[in-house]
DNA sequence: GATGAATGAGGATTCATTCAT
DNA sequence: TATGAATGAATCCTCATTCAT
């Protein structure tokens, strides 16, 4: 009937706590997140926790360095892979991936890392380095490519790749902020693009 | 350390409390500020604080109240008052004062509402209310004038006021946790501007 | 009828809670000493005791440091403002010095250094300094004056004033572990002080 | 770090168990080393050790058990056994094995009796009767040999042959505190020697 | 027998809040 | 009023001990 209360999984533990820490921290925030009430969503004891994250602070680093890399890395590699053109490239999967971040765990982290950035600048610096500084090389990369290609036509936007990005980060903050006043963040950043693209393209 | 200046008129307290706990909620964040310390920066009593603030939520929440709402206000009125053209007004006054956020307490209470909004969503509701709705409101009001004027064509941008806003936002963020990769903001504000000024102009 | 249990009284608590504490360290230890018990012994709530003491550790420096000093500086100063032979001064005060001391806290604060000294060499460098070497340095000057007066002669006993100690040393160690069964430290030591006096008399 | 030398044979496990606990009680005190920490040094995993010791008291015990005691059976052999006189008994054999007892394992576990013997008393009576009584009996008998002998007269040292051992207490006390303001224990113990025998050589 | 992952009671420390002065 | 000493609930973390494998 009853779980055995005592099993050996030393395998998936990590990535069980730090999802069940990811949840908890989503819900209420690092501070307010108590240790025992991560170990108690992922179904194990306080003691165990702390076999596998020598603190709370790494725990935390760990849940945010667990997500986000590979969803950056993957729309990196398809820039340079891709046949289409850079326009139809940037209304299609760029776009896609940008009206996806919002209800992904990339909205969590970005709340955790405004809270508690202060506090652990080497993952903040992590974070600049792996997905902020990452990201916005390639979108000026793509633009680049359309700059060359003779799509777009040399401009502002080709050093600002922000402008692409901010109408996501409003997104994230609003979802984060105001889920409850919602408004139509996926024709926000069409409409974003529309702008951008209107202006550059030959 | 810092003895206060002068005797303190009792009807300044309150402010003086909010003003010595700003700056330390600015510098460590809520859950990281011991009510002592903000005491201490006040040059008052712990217990003379609980004389203001019956809790240290309801500090944070008159601090979070203490900050912007003037701000919003006189903008919003100057909208109406001015004689100047919607894109002389677009990018004189409103750009300047966009310009001025990411450096201003509003940056610090949005990371402050950030971290903590989901504790406390009457605070966060009190900012829709009177900042969000009434800023975005006012910038809708703007754009919509310039229609009437003629300046403008109708277009996606006047139910989309969030365009003026997300360079902001950003630069916000931005500022909030990568101020030591800086880039430059006020560029970035002025070419979304553009962006969309170019966009709607007649 | 009860007593109030809330008072201010700045002035005594340090001594209140080391002296509680001690009680409670000489009777189970430092380490087996939980902080709430010396709290509770001294009347006291446990964070209180951190007002006073940063740190369990810094207790427990604080608690060493108070026993002792004041007894060597008295002995110390009375060698020389003396006008006994130093025969009557060593079977007199100094005899009975020694008699007290399996009696005294020393005896504890000897059993806590034992202990824990490893982990507080500062504390042992102390109590090096300050009682173990300035009491050597007087039963030496002591002994040294009688060679001066002619009641002594030269001997080993002038650089190994150890030899009056090991008595004292041998009965705080058996006090502390064989109470039950006891020998007549007195007489031992009195022995002892008789054995080096009958060697070095002119 | 240490693997195993070799293939151990079960019936060593005990002795390497309690050889390894000793070490490690002997560098932090019983209290600071965790039974985790004797399983590595035993090279056995912290179960095994559980079959052998069912806690950590239990081990504690063995390892003080484990030391001494055939030392001291060993020198009250002697003392029946001997041709020599019992002044060069004592200023040979009683002598050296004096001057080898703080640098070895009995002065660890003085130390560990002193921190931790108030709460185990059984031990404490365990080492007073096997170790301290005989010790202090075997050293009677030899003062009392050399009477009937006529080496020596009677005297007060016969029944306080604690004379003999102080030194050796303190320089093993000496030794555990103030190793690094080290001092010469050998002549002291052969000065203190000097003294008594001289007191009660006919 | 062995292992070491898993448990959870126990203890140090912090800090918002109270209240005697 | 004004102070800051005093309180104690809350929380992180450790480590002896257990037990599935």
């Amino acid at each position: 009937m009853s779980e055995p209360r005592y099993q050996r999984r030393k395998q998936d533990r990590p990535q069980e706590i730090t999802a069940a820490a990811f949840d908890a921290f989503a819900e209420n925030g690092y501070a307010a997140t108590r240790v025992e009430e991560v170990a108690r969503r992922a179904g194990v004891s306080k003691g165990l926790m702390y076999l596998y994250f020598k603190t709370k602070e790494e725990l935390f680093k760990a849940v945010v360095k667990s997500v986000v890399v590979r969803r950056v890395d993957a729309l990196i590699d398809t820039v340079e892979g891709t046949e289409m053109s850079s326009e139809a490239f940037i209304r299609g999967p760029v776009l896609d991936f940008m009206k996806r971040i919002p209800d992904s765990p990339v909205a969590v982290v970005i709340r955790l890392l405004i809270s508690e950035g202060q506090r652990y600048p080497d993952l903040v610096d992590y974070y600049y380095e792996n997905v902020v500084s990452r990201g916005l090389a390639a979108i000026t990369r793509l633009v680049e490519r359309g700059v060359e290609r003779g799509e777009f036509k040399p401009s502002a936007v080709t050093d600002l790749p922000h402008l692409f990005v901010a109408p996501v980060v409003l997104s994230v903050i609003w979802r984060i902020l105001f889920s409850k006043n919602s408004f139509d963040t996926d024709r926000f950043m069409e409409t974003q693009i529309n702008l951008i693209l209107t202006q550059i393209k030959t």
